[in-house]
DNA sequence: AATAATTTTTAGACTTCCCTAAAAATTTAT
DNA sequence: ATAAATTTTTAGGGAAGTCTAAAAATTATT
């Protein structure tokens, strides 16, 4: 049985390490678990005994194939759970991270493909992250930042880098939504700040901003 | 903060001493729990430390206020799971406990409610047990078991009393579900088997059938 | 009412996951 | 290449929740 400390272990591990191939420091998985680098070697090891990750002393840490799937199932429930949250119970985007937190350790296969079906088998949460499919692949979409795109670029808002409640409040207040068609206007050399045109609009945005917003061109 | 072990504790308690107000046996309890005696000894003082319980030492634990608002919390988010999987993710009624057990432990006040709304506030699970409100106030239904009604009876099939897979899918295979109506026909004074007519045919039931289902009359 | 049987509690220990403090290894800087 | 800084691990310990075995209290029996 995996715990629901192990399965956080390898979601970190999974997202820092490139899908959990890349090993991973000590203290970056701690950081983002936001405990201390000793309570991560000890789970670590645990990990490595259990065969969900490699792990050499002084070297980092890995996923196994199995980790990689276990962390992969916890990521597809995840954005499963966060969608249905969005688009049943009418949640709005910056309000359900926490609560999908504590529903992506629930144990049923059975549950989490009921709900995919139920979903209509969505393919992004509503953040515009990829949901993984049963096998664990991802659709892999071609995104790039808003603030890596020259001036006269045309795209749509796919995603968000940042998923803070705080920017997502600041989007929804900026009337700034999924799927919404973005062009950049003007880039100030002085500070990166955009002017781009949006829902038949022109805004200002920071650099900030910008450099967490994903957009599809083309 | 209330653990998922304490909220555990807290059902079994509540359950077995008729809404929590009734002193239960330590070994009751354990029974229920299916643990030691010493481990519910343990418990029990957390939970009255915590106030969601009075305990006196060899003389039974019952629930505080609290602990009984808490308890039927953690029934009402249970049965209401349990109609979500029922009737929106196309589970049997004899796969969705175990499922429950875990969901019942989600901690977000918000989804307990935009959930209950979801469904259109049902007032009863799969098996016929009444949900609570968000006050924890159940509806009390008037049902008897059909094994204590007298031969002539006529009433509708409203509720289990052992909700165990065996007995469901027995239910399943007999054609018998929630909202027959059902008339005594016969009972066999031998061994208390019942004749019953249900969906229009005639079946024979044993008294530990009958002794499981409840019915509403009048 | 004394003894036997049962129930409940206590004592001590184990596992999981976390912590602090110190030691060891690695990396960076001089 | 050696010293300094940083990272990582080890050692030892704490809280939660469980266990077994033994002691204490209660209840039942004769």
């Amino acid at each position: 049985m995996v715990t629901q400390s192990e399965e956080n272990y390898l979601k970190v591990i999974y997202r820092l390490g490139k899908q959990g191939i890349e090993a991973v420091s000590t203290n970056a998985i701690a950081e983002q678990m936001e405990t201390r680098a000793s309570s991560v070697t000890d789970m670590v090891k645990k990990l490595a005994e259990k065969d969900l990750a490699n792990y050499v002393k002084y070297q980092g840490v890995s996923l196994t194939k199995v980790g990689r799937l276990t962390a992969a199932s916890v990521i597809r429930k995840h954005r499963l759970w966060e969608y249905f949250l969005v688009n049943k119970l009418n949640f709005s985007w910056d309000e359900v991270h926490e609560v999908a937190e504590q529903l992506e350790h629930i144990k049923s296969e059975k549950l989490t493909n009921k709900l995919d079906e139920f979903l209509e088998f969505p393919k992004v949460d509503p953040h515009g992250d990829p949901i993984p499919d049963k096998q664990g692949n991802f659709v892999k979409i071609s995104k790039m930042l808003l603030s890596e795109c020259k001036v006269g670029a045309i795209g749509v808002f796919v995603g968000v880098k940042d998923s803070s409640a705080l920017f997502l409040q600041y989007l929804d207040k900026q009337n700034i939504s999924l799927g919404n068609k973005i062009k950049i206007l003007q880039r100030e050399d002085y500070d990166q700040s955009l002017e781009i045109s949006i829902n038949a609009s022109v805004i200002n945005i920071s650099h900030q901003t910008a450099n967490n917003l994903y957009i599809q061109t083309n």
